[in-house]
DNA sequence: AACCAGGGGTACC
DNA sequence: GGTACCCATGGT
């Protein structure tokens, strides 16, 4: 039943803690990572160094997780097209040796990185986590849900979004709902628009900027050369850069690149330090803490 | 263009 | 147990 696989340059743990995904977990003691996307489950352990295995059958391996791990991809090719002179990128890709640039699902990510602004990753996990246990389906194979369709959260009135602790943006969720579920927007079909139309389609939405349209390109419609800017990056430019953006000049894979050097930089400050043991929120409603 | 939003997470006391 | 500061920002 499940599958195992062979692979270089793969690193669940490195690509949970990266930042581009918030609902992967660690599960038994760390020594599994699972996660749940589509609809779907899964949980991949690697009982020695470069073999994994993934508790699914070879059919959901071969339709579902083999394309979302990215796994078809040479990511050696990748770090060996980075620019050789540029000596804090080396450090940053040798740090995050095994991260892949997942192939997530649009809506959830587009969700992920709205309800992003202005929080750290510990706090978008807990809200995305609560959402999923109010809104979301069940998943087979555990007590998770699976993240809301834009359909069920358009038809919900604010009040009732906002007890997932989203504060100031529970609004701007539900604009990306309506439009999605309507129809205003049709995110199969802007997978398809070059990164000019694709970027205005998204910006349309009240409360995506820039940022989060950049993050929603990267990292759910794999557009590689897209490099978000967020406070981590912003500061790389300005310290490591002398406040010229790398970016232009890294081309096809900028995004990628971006990636290695926002993980160092946020992993240098010591932030998130402590996602490693892996949150028990699975199938715990949000309560909204008393402040007495 | 400065200012604000709601609140979780965390370091430090 | 306070509390001050930060957080994958964007709208006004």
């Amino acid at each position: 039943m499940p599958v195992e696989i062979y692979a270089d340059c793969f690193d669940p743990g490195k690509i949970m803690e990266s930042g581009q995904c918030f609902r992967m977990i660690r599960l038994d003691g760390g020594r599994a990572v699972e996660t749940i996307a589509f609809g779907q489950r899964v949980a991949i352990t690697s009982p020695e160094k470069g073999r994994f295995v993934f508790d699914c059958d070879q059919q959901a391996y071969d339709s579902l997780w083999r394309g979302y791990f990215d796994l078809d991809t040479d990511y050696s090719a990748i770090i060996s097209a980075a620019p050789e002179e540029d000596a804090y990128l080396a450090r940053a890709i040798a740090y995050s040796h095994g991260m892949r640039i997942l192939r997530q699902d649009p809506w959830e990510t587009l969700c992920g990185f709205i309800l992003s602004q202005r929080k750290n990753i510990k706090a978008i996990r807990t809200c995305m986590e609560a959402l999923c246990n109010a809104f979301g389906d069940p998943v087979e194979g555990t007590l998770r849900k699976s993240f809301p369709m834009p359909e069920r959260l358009a038809a919900l009135p604010e009040a009732e979004v906002n007890v997932c602790g989203l504060g100031y943006r529970t609004p701007y969720l539900l604009d990306a709902a309506r439009k999605v579920a309507s129809g205003a927007l049709n995110l199969a079909v802007m997978a398809s628009l070059p990164d000019g139309r694709l970027l205005d389609m998204l910006m349309s939405i009240n409360g995506v900027g820039i940022k989060v349209a950049d993050c929603t390109m990267l990292f759910a419609f794999r557009r590689l050369s897209r490099a978000p800017v967020d406070v981590w990056i912003q500061r790389v430019i300005d310290e490591m850069y002398a406040g010229i953006s790398p970016f232009e000049g890294y081309g096809e894979y900028a995004g990628i690149y971006q990636q290695y050097l926002f993980i160092l930089r946020r992993d240098e400050s010591g932030a998130e330090s402590e996602t490693k043991e892996g949150c028990d929120c699975a199938a715990k409603p949000h309560v909204k803490r008393n402040k007495g």
